[in-house]
DNA sequence: CCGAACATACATACTGGTCGGTATGTTGGA
DNA sequence: TCCAACATACCGACCAGTATGTATGTTCGG
C-alpha cells in the first residue's frame, strides 16, 4: 500500500537522498564541462528539476557543493577505475595497461579532460579545501598504483629494479599530461597514441623484457 | 633636447608601447595566479597604475587581452626556455636535462603551475581562440623537442631506436604532469623529484648508456 | 615658425547583466 | 503537529563593458 502509493502518486515524492544525489551528479557534469567557477548553479537546478531551496537545503553554498562533488562523485570514479581493478588483479602491469588503454576516447570526454585534474588545477591555488581534497585523491591514486607494483614485484611480475613510488608518480604524471594535451588539441587519436606509449612503457617494466626481445638471456 | 624633456618631465609621459607592455605583463601575472576568469581587470589596472580608458584603448575586451597574453607573453617565455636552448645546443639530451632540471622551484611558481597549461586547461573547452593559440604553442614546443632529438640522432648523440615525435610528446606530457601534481601538492620537492626522474629517462636515450654504466664499451 | 585641426592616449563615472546567496512561504511525512 | 524538504521571490555584490570628458602629441596650411 505504502509502496504503491509512493510509486503512483508522482514522479518522486520526497526522496531527499535521491535529490541530493541528483544534485551532485548534475553539479559534477556542469563542473566537468565548465569548471567550478564557470558552472552556473541555476543550470544545475534546471537539469535536476528542483529549485534553489532544495540545493541550499542540502548544501551550505557553492563551495560546499563543489567539495561534495570531489568527495562523493570524483573519488568513487577514481576508485572504480584504478583502485578496484588494481586490487583484484594478480598482474599489476596487465591491469595498468587495461586501465590506461581503456580510457574513454569519446569526443566529449576528450574535450573535458580529467575531472580530478581539472578541479585540482583550477582550484588548488584558490581554495585550500579543494586543494586538500584533490591532493588526497592523487595520493590515494599513487598509493594504489605503487602498492600494486610493489606486490607485483613480490610475485615476480615486475622487474626488481623498478621503484614502485617513483614509477607510480611517473605514470600518473604522464597519464594526466597526455589527457591535458588531448584536451587542448581536441584529439582522441593523440590520446590513444599516448595510451599506447604508456602501454609500451609498462611492458618494459616486466622482467627480462629486453633480453627476450633482442638477444639471449642474462640475470641482473 | 627632446630626449631630455621626455626623461625629465614626469615618470612616463605618453609611452603607449610601454603602457601596453605593462598591461600585458600585469595581466599575465594576474591570470597566472587566478586563471583567466578569476582575474579581475581592475586589479590589473591598479597594479599598472592606469585606468580602464587605457586598457580598452589598447585591447578590445578581456578576451582580446587574454589572447594577447598568450601570444606576446607566454609564447616568448616558452621560446626562451625551450626553443632557444635546443636550437643552440649540440647535444639535445644535455640541453633537455638542463631545461627540465632548471625549472623554477620557487613556492610561487610551484603554486601557480605552468602558465601555458593553466590557460589551455581552463579555456580550451570554452573559447576556440584560446584553444587554438595554446595548441599552437604546444605544437611549437613539440616541434622544437622532436627536431632537436632528430638532429641529435644524426650526430650520434641519441639512440637510433628513439622515435623523436613520440619521445617529444612523452616528455612534454610527463613534464606538464609533474608540474600539475606539484601545483596541487604545493610541493617543490616532488617537482624536483619529477625533474630527476625525467633526467634519468633522458639519460636512457643516450647511445650505449647501459654498457657504459655497468661494463666496458662496445660499438652497437 | 606658429597655431588651428585632428588623432591618439588616456581618465572618470556610470550602467547593466550575471549569479551566488537569502528571506520567507508551502507541502509532505512520521 | 512539528520538522524536514522543498518552492518562490528577491536582494546585492561583483565586474566587464560603455559613454564621455580631457590632455597630449602630430600634421599641415599660412
Amino acid at each position: 500500500m505504502l509502496d504503491a502509493k509512493k510509486r503512483a502518486s508522482k514522479a518522486a515524492a520526497r526522496d531527499p537522498a535521491r535529490t541530493r544525489e541528483s544534485l551532485l551528479q548534475a553539479a559534477f557534469e556542469e563542473m566537468h564541462k565548465s569548471g567550478f567557477r564557470g558552472s552556473d548553479l541555476e543550470t544545475v537546478l534546471r537539469k535536476v528539476g528542483v529549485t534553489k531551496g532544495a540545493m541550499y537545503h542540502h548544501f551550505d553554498n557553492k563551495e560546499a557543493l563543489g567539495h561534495a562533488v570531489v568527495d562523493e562523485v570524483i573519488a568513487p570514479i577514481m576508485r572504480e577505475k584504478w583502485q578496484a581493478p588494481l586490487r583484484d588483479a594478480e598482474n599489476p602491469i596487465d591491469a595498468l595497461i587495461d586501465i590506461v588503454e581503456g580510457t574513454s576516447l569519446e569526443p566529449e570526454h576528450v574535450r573535458c579532460g580529467c575531472p580530478l585534474n581539472n578541479m585540482a588545477q583550477e582550484m588548488s591555488p584558490l581554495d585550500e579545501g579543494f586543494r586538500k581534497r584533490t591532493a588526497k585523491l592523487f595520493a590515494d591514486w599513487h598509493v594504489a598504483v605503487a602498492t600494486a607494483l610493489r606486490e607485483g614485484k613480490g610475485r615476480g611480475m615486475v622487474r626488481k629494479d623498478v621503484d614502485p613510488d617513483e614509477t607510480a608518480t611517473f605514470l600518473i604524471a604522464a597519464y594526466e599530461g597526455y589527457i591535458s594535451l588531448a584536451k587542448c588539441f581536441q584529439s582522441a587519436s593523440s590520446l590513444k597514441a599516448g595510451g599506447k606509449t604508456l602501454a609500451r612503457y609498462l611492458e618494459s617494466l616486466r622482467p627480462q623484457s629486453e633480453d627476450r626481445a633482442s638477444r639471449g638471456r642474462r640475470a641482473g
